[in-house]
DNA sequence: GGATTATTGTGATAAATTTCACTAAAAACC
DNA sequence: GGTTTTTAGTGAAATTTATCACAATAATCC
């Protein structure tokens, strides 16, 4: 069944692949790939089977053949647009990040209630959080990124789903309720590293999972 | 057994255990926050059981002691000093982000490659990198995040690691390698939008699983 | 062209994680 | 003080996820 973890190996295969083809590698073995994103072999050819990929007996993947593929699952061939709504520490370094556009993710705009932090003139234009609705729905934008204080987030959440979007990366440390069909991924950044510090403090060697 | 979903749990129970004693809740139930979280009560009190929690039969668990245990677990009873290498976009958020200190957690330093970039002036100031290993030994620095491109954070890790770094929160798209005894948590902001990419192109409803 | 080798694809198995469902105990009620 | 109610704690069951191990097959070698 594909979930979360899934589709993140998927992502991270991806990635690995890209660099390989950068390397001039025309083929991939599953055990290359495997050890490339901290996997077994035998997961590599599960995950690949489970989306319909299949590669040669002996001679593994074409890598060109397989980016391909994965692009196409990971919707990459065509550009994603996503909004970021609040302009703090995290949104600014998102808005900022100039890595998403060869990625096929666009960041068109960011919005925040701060009048200080309007400024239509930024290649990612800042735009006051009350033009956010008409926006996305002018644009048709259908992924958002939350990154509000918490106190905020749900009203936010519920704003952007009212306006059509359909899948959220939330940042903020709460569970957002949102209605059935619309995508909600959570990151804490204080709990990640929180992990860290629990594992470090316990011996512990490496994270298990994930 | 302990692993990385569990303690993640504990931070967020933690988080939304703050929120309920600053309502002024005394006591609070499993199942109470378990909808806070987004998870089972049996969840929520199998996980306490892992730890040693427990609470009272029919009373629940009291809100202040139960954070207290929390606190404790996750290191929260000391101030952790934590480093920034690669003073780009994410490492500047990090940088900036003044939540982590009410939560013990302080960001010490950052460092660049980047003279540019260089600044003691600062109230979290950020310095060259070739005094980096320095630093960690002077301060007795645990705890690394890694926000470099993707081609240089191995070698940052290998030099994190020399210098009496444990656990690293790692940014960077690549597998890092680490001797046995360094706790490593990766965290990649661009796969975790491709999964709400997908999964809207797949018109999914919840993410299950993470 | 037959034998050998390397690698995929996958059913079976194992391990990990979550949920179920019930017992026990404490509190509240009458 | 007994009865009822509520909720923790936890073995057992179910589900999910990952690994194992091997058959099938394509390339290579001799």
């Amino acid at each position: 069944m594909v979930n979360k973890k899934v589709v993140a190996r998927l992502s991270s295969y991806r990635t690995a692949l890209l660099r390989f083809h950068e390397l001039g590698f025309v083929k991939v073995f599953s055990d290359t790939l495997a050890e490339a994103v901290g996997a077994t072999s035998a997961q590599v050819r599960k995950d690949f089977s489970l989306f319909g990929i299949s590669g040669n007996k002996k001679g593994g993947y074409q890598t060109d053949i397989l980016i391909e593929k994965l692009q196409s699952l990971l919707g990459k061939d065509r550009v994603q647009p996503v909004i970021v709504v609040g302009i703090g520490n995290i949104g600014t370094a998102l808005l900022k990040y100039r890595g998403f556009e060869d990625e096929g993710i666009r960041i068109v705009a960011g919005f925040d209630l701060d009048p200080a932090k309007i400024n239509r003139k930024l290649k990612v234009p800042v735009l006051p959080a009350d033009e956010m609705q008409d926006f996305i729905r002018e644009q048709r934008v259908t992924i958002g990124i939350i990154a509000v204080p918490d106190a905020a987030a749900q009203a936010v959440c519920d704003t952007l789903v009212a306006a059509g979007i359909r899948g959220i990366l939330n940042f903020a440390p709460i569970v957002l309720r949102a209605e059935e069909g619309v995508v909600v991924n959570n990151v804490n950044l204080q709990n990640e590293l929180e992990n860290v510090i629990y594992f470090v403090n316990t011996l512990a060697k490496q994270i298990k999972g994930k």
